[in-house]
DNA sequence: AAGTCTGATTGCAGCGCTGCAAAAGACTAT
DNA sequence: ATAGTCTTTTGCAGCGCTGCAATCAGACTT
């Protein structure tokens, strides 16, 4: 039993098919009683369009691709929770991909490949390559990029102003009295662009302050997980002169941290205050609540989604822009206390 | 400048463009010669399939849909990190849907609608969807549900036996010498299907121990989350007969309970005894570190692919299996304490 | 040497839709 | 009544690929 066409609609409807497609469409003008004709031949005959055909015929798939390192990371999947929607209200479904953080995997797919065409236009974490791997891509494909590398142009890059944001983390524990200020989450190498600048923002903090920056108190870690910053902070800890603070990049670090601290029976925030990043909601559950920056996600799914959306609609390049989305400092017990 | 095409290659190669696509698609017997000849000819002129058209004339998108109440949770993100390597390795690419659990839009999804073809297959997480929702539905879309309803014939269903692990878990608090026992998360209604086998398990260990049900000890929340499980927690201190453990029908409930006792100021395990389920990530870094019952996502993961992918390949239809993933009982601290 | 068989290659048609531009109708102005 | 304008509808062709069945070439039989 072959499924209605919209042959099968037209013919019913004593239209042709071309009609049929104008109604399904909402395209150009078709008169009320025309209209009414085709909706009710549509609606006996229970004919729903075959997106496949279309998308052979258009060329496109009224897809996009959303690429991220880690699905299980919070940050992460609450962005993807805000892009899905975005997307869906502008009419495209979201495919979803993990890499992993495998510079290879991401290479493979802003390269497009054998993938071509499956989607229209993809946004993009990066977090294995470099700025330098994300300028040799195939241009066609509409790109959004999100995170902390910049835009070299053909693609458009939508983020926090990350070293403001980390400035003002490191000012808001230099304004709560403490000295000896630590930060875990360095990674001083080509990808660690998104590191590199809260380490910016720390010292530029401290700069603000007019104080000078401890350089063995900042410790680098491999990732911007729990078992990252619960090892980094019992290394701080086995210090002669531990923190009395620490800027975490992720709150995830800050969460690992927090473990270490009260399993050595430290009490945060007294003995140490713990600022964190990206505000999950496990953030706010935790003992303690977790101070941190909170990006405004919606904010950058949105912006993400429209820029894309105007890539894809565009028949010529279009210039890529740098594009800032909102955060906020949101004090909690890990800084302030138990009110 | 137009995309190079099958036609392309087949007349540099000096062959038709019917033994270019069986070499592309590994088809039939091909000398190695032609072989050769082609390949060099997809090389030299960077060919990559339209995988568009492959769709429409073959009929198929080459995607699956998973489907999930919600994208941030824990347990969910985890299990499609699970499932989407799973579904690579079968060829498969992944749309990711999420549905905030609302019924209307899972309906929407079952019965495929204007996304016909766009997926042939889907692994659906039910959530607002009671049993009997799931049995009006296009038959042609070949299912797997994931979770805890039950098969109708029509479509496969993968879970764990939530009874068993329940009951596995409250044995447990029982072992340890726990007398007061609650249970937060049940829903005794259609679409709480989940919560109500965990609430059977309950009552079981307490039957296998030859103890009487406090029913009074059974908290209902309208979902499994932090919240929910933070204000029912509140709710059985503020009893006169507070429990001495309780039985979180997820992990995140538990997080929640363990939040409310540590703000009171109670220590878990030796006041209250917490126990979970889901064994997400956070449970074994927060503190205290959340005892729970582990189901094997790794394995629902592939089964469920395995499944979905026979049902795709089959032309009649296959009937629905229930298939049981393994799960175990992991003591932490939430319940053995500091070790 | 003719007939048979096996395996490699090919041609045709069409998947169901839309872009394009032309045709048909409706309406206005002369 | 006729030409001109604008709106609505239509026909054609083709997106690039694969299913199917037929064809062809060579090897093997008798």
């Amino acid at each position: 039993m072959r499924e209605t066409t919209l042959r099968d609609v037209a013919e019913l409807a004593g239209v042709s098919p071309r009609t049929v497609s104008n109604v399904v469409n909402g395209y150009a003008r078709v008169t009320d009683t025309t209209r009414e004709k085709v909706e009710r031949a549509i609606a006996q005959l229970g004919y729903r369009p075959n997106v496949l055909a279309r998308n052979l015929a258009t060329g496109r798939s009224g897809q996009i691709v959303v690429v991220v390192p880690y699905l299980d990371t919070p940050y992460f999947s609450e962005l993807l929770q805000a892009i899905i929607p975005a997307a869906r209200e502008a009419g495209y479904n979201v495919l979803v991909d993990q890499t992993d953080g495998d510079p290879a995997h991401e290479a493979s797919l802003i390269s497009q490949g054998a993938r071509r065409l499956l989607f229209d236009g993809m946004i993009f974490s990066p977090l294995g390559l470099s700025q330098q791997d994300l300028s040799v891509r195939d241009q066609a494909l509409p790109l959004v990029v999100l995170g902390e590398r910049t835009s070299d142009g053909t693609f458009d890059h939508v983020g926090i102003d990350d070293i403001a944001a980390s400035s003002a983390a490191v000012s808001h524990l230099i304004e709560i009295g403490r000295t000896r200020i630590a930060a875990i989450g360095d990674q001083p190498y080509p990808t660690g662009e998104a590191a590199q600048l809260r380490t910016r923002g720390f010292r530029a903090a401290h700069a603000a302050a007019g104080r000078p920056v401890d350089e063995s108190l900042i410790i680098g870690t491999a990732r911007f997980n729990r078992v990252d910053g619960a090892t980094a902070m019992a290394a701080l800890l086995d210090r002669a002169d531990p923190p009395d603070a620490v800027f975490c990049y992720s709150d995830l670090v800050a969460s690992g941290a927090i473990h270490t601290l009260l399993q050595r029976g430290l009490r945060v925030p007294e003995d140490v205050a713990i600022i964190g990043y990206d505000d999950i909601e496990d953030g706010r559950y935790g003992r303690p609540t977790i101070s941190t920056i909170s990006p405004d996600k919606k904010a950058i799914a949105r912006t993400a989604v429209d820029r894309l959306m105007l890539r894809i609609g565009s028949p010529e390049p279009v210039p890529g822009v740098e594009l800032r989305a909102a955060h906020r400092l949101i004090p909690r017990e890990s800084t302030l206390g138990r009110s």
